[in-house]
RNA sequence: GCGGAAGUAGCUCAUUUGGUAGAGCGACAGCCUUCCAAGCUGUAGGUAGCGGGUUCGAGACCCGUCUUCCGCUCCA
């Protein structure tokens, strides 16, 4: 585990050092969580999103892109459940420094008695012969006690909840006696709303105003549109709406690099099935997703699925494709069966039909939806990782190489006169101007060519083409390849078919 | 939010108990070099996170603050 913590540090130090990410705000101290793509890290990230369109909309017909607006209409997050969900009234204990979900200790406090209730029909099943149990609860006064409780601290805390009295929580958890079961204190401090949801204001005067929020994912953007696309686009079952967009989730904690941060990226696709064929087009998407991750060449032991046991309100199944990060297995992808959840959430909320004609066996219907969610930071910091590489060589030498994907790489290739003289940087110019339309191309004569190949080495490009002497005479180039440091001699004619992207 | 550790050049770090900041790597300019870092010369770059205090004097000691890392709480 130190050994990974010191790569992790090393990975973090090795994207700043060379332009891949910088901490935000640098030099006002720097913002909790927050980074910015740089020179380099744009162009990776860029090209990560780029792959992703390309397997989804490119190659599927039946899937098209959009990209919805950030800002929505505040009511889609009331359908959404965000709004209700993920309002968590959180509460701590002052003497462990535990932090505790308030409607979880209330929760927690009446399960115990129920569970004392149980204890007392146990006893009693032991104890006595022909027992009934239905007459043992009607009449046993503990358990009528106990009952009578639950059923009151229950009713109260829900009229609690729903009015989101922070404070009637409060008393209730002060009155219930409830203790920290760390501390075994009633220490408490006062119960805080913790809001997953940005909000910010619509509307230039503030009075007036209304408030809205940034989306925490873009898959709403997509349900909210989905008669519209199905009718424009002449869109048959099934069929796909993919989008990549920025969201924006308050964790309690964002660590980790750019593991999790409260403004992030995703590449989200919704696959909109008929009723009952949602499970098949289940393992169908699992299969193509980890298919994806595959064709990038990334050791698949990095890889594994993780279903879930515990299933969110709107799924039937859920997976979740985990990448071996730094700091160990890590959600890395999110494989979801929505159900119909959330068009018909929307269908109730917005009062608009969100059906589907299906002309195949003439009925509609809301359509069944399977999620692929993946992060677009976290893909970022896997390739990152996974690159990273630290190699001593035949001769005892080190290297630093970042083993990118060369379709991912920043630069696909270098072009090197061997010397800065004799005519070679003027052979070079031409060939990068060649190169250019092309591609992403870095230029470099300075220095030694060891040296250059370790730079580009270090930002993890591909190919570098060097020229020559022979260049100048026959027109061939050497190509050498970053993993292998292997050469072969060109015809200039032929670098664009020689190399692989 | 709490606890622990840390913050000195782009990176990694030094600065012996407080005496006025240094190295390696890197970058840049040039020299030398005909294929895999560590040959030569030169240049730039730090009000030591920030603010305050103690002191004749603070990078070092004290307080505050910000930031980062590790752990805990949460995570569709």
């Amino acid at each position: 585990m130190a050994n990974n913590d010191e790569l992790f540090k090393q990975i973090i130090s090795h994207a700043k050092e060379y332009g891949f990410i910088f901490p935000s705000s640098e030099i006002y101290d720097g913002m909790s969580a927050v980074y910015d793509y740089a020179q380099l890290g744009v162009e990776l990230k860029n090209n990560i999103k780029q792959y992703w369109w390309k397997a989804m909309v490119q190659y599927n017909e039946n899937i098209v892109g959009i990209d919805s607006a950030i800002f929505m209409h505040p009511t889609i997050w009331k359908a959404s459940g965000h709004v209700d969900a993920f309002n968590d009234p959180l509460i701590d204990n002052k003497d462990s420094k535990k932090r505790y979900r308030a409607d979880v200790l209330i929760e927690d406090y009446l399960q115990k008695l129920e569970d004392k209730n149980e204890k007392e029909v146990e006893k009693a099943k032991k104890k006595f012969e022909n027992f009934d149990e239905k007459l043992f609860k009607e009449t046993n006064p503990n358990i009528l006690r106990n009952q009578e409780k639950i059923n009151s601290v229950s009713s109260r805390f829900a009229e609690l909840m729903n009015q989101s009295d922070l404070v009637g929580i409060k008393s209730l958890i002060e009155e219930l006696e409830i203790v920290c079961p760390v501390s075994g204190s009633k220490n408490w401090t006062d119960v805080r709303q913790f809001n997953l949801m940005f909000s910010t204001q619509m509307g230039s005067v503030s009075e007036g105003a209304d408030t809205i929020y940034l989306r925490p994912e873009t898959a709403q953007g997509i349900f909210v549109n989905f008669i519209n696309v199905y009718k424009t686009g002449r869109m048959k079952i099934p069929f796909g709406i993919a989008q990549i967009g920025k969201a924006f989730r308050n964790e309690i904690v964002a660590r980790q690099f750019i593991f999790r941060m409260r403004e992030f990226e995703q590449m989200e696709m919704q696959f909109f099935v008929r009723p009952g064929e949602e499970i098949k087009w289940f393992e169908y998407w699992k299969n193509e997703r980890i298919n994806w991750h595959k064709s990038l060449g990334i050791d698949l032991a990095n890889y594994r699925f993780h279903d879930h046991d515990k299933l969110a309100h709107y799924a039937n199944a859920a997976t979740d494709i985990e990448f071996n990060f730094p700091f160990g297995f890590k959600e890395l992808e999110g494989i979801h069966s929505r159900t119909d959840y959330d068009l018909s959430q929307h269908e109730k909320f917005s009062g608009k039909k969100l059906r589907y004609f299906d002309p195949e066996t003439n009925e509609s219907y809301i359509p069944y939806v399977i999620e692929t969610s993946i992060g677009v930071d976290r893909m970022f910091l896997a390739v990152l990782g996974n690159s990273f590489t630290e190699e001593t060589l035949a001769d005892g030498s080190q290297r630093v190489v970042l083993k990118i994907p060369p379709v991912l790489a920043p630069y696909k290739v270098a072009v090197l006169p061997l010397v800065k003289k004799d005519g070679l940087p003027e052979k070079a110019r031409e060939i990068m101007d060649l190169l250019k339309m092309k591609m992403m191309c870095q230029y470099d004569e300075k220095d030694a060519i060891g040296r250059r190949y370790r730079r580009q080495d270090a930002i993890g490009t591909p190919y570098c083409i060097t020229v020559d002497n022979q260049s100048l005479e026959d027109n061939t180039v050497t190509i050498r390849e970053r993993d292998t440091m292997l050469q072969k001699r060109v015809p200039i004619s032929e670098i664009l078919q020689s190399i692989i992207l």
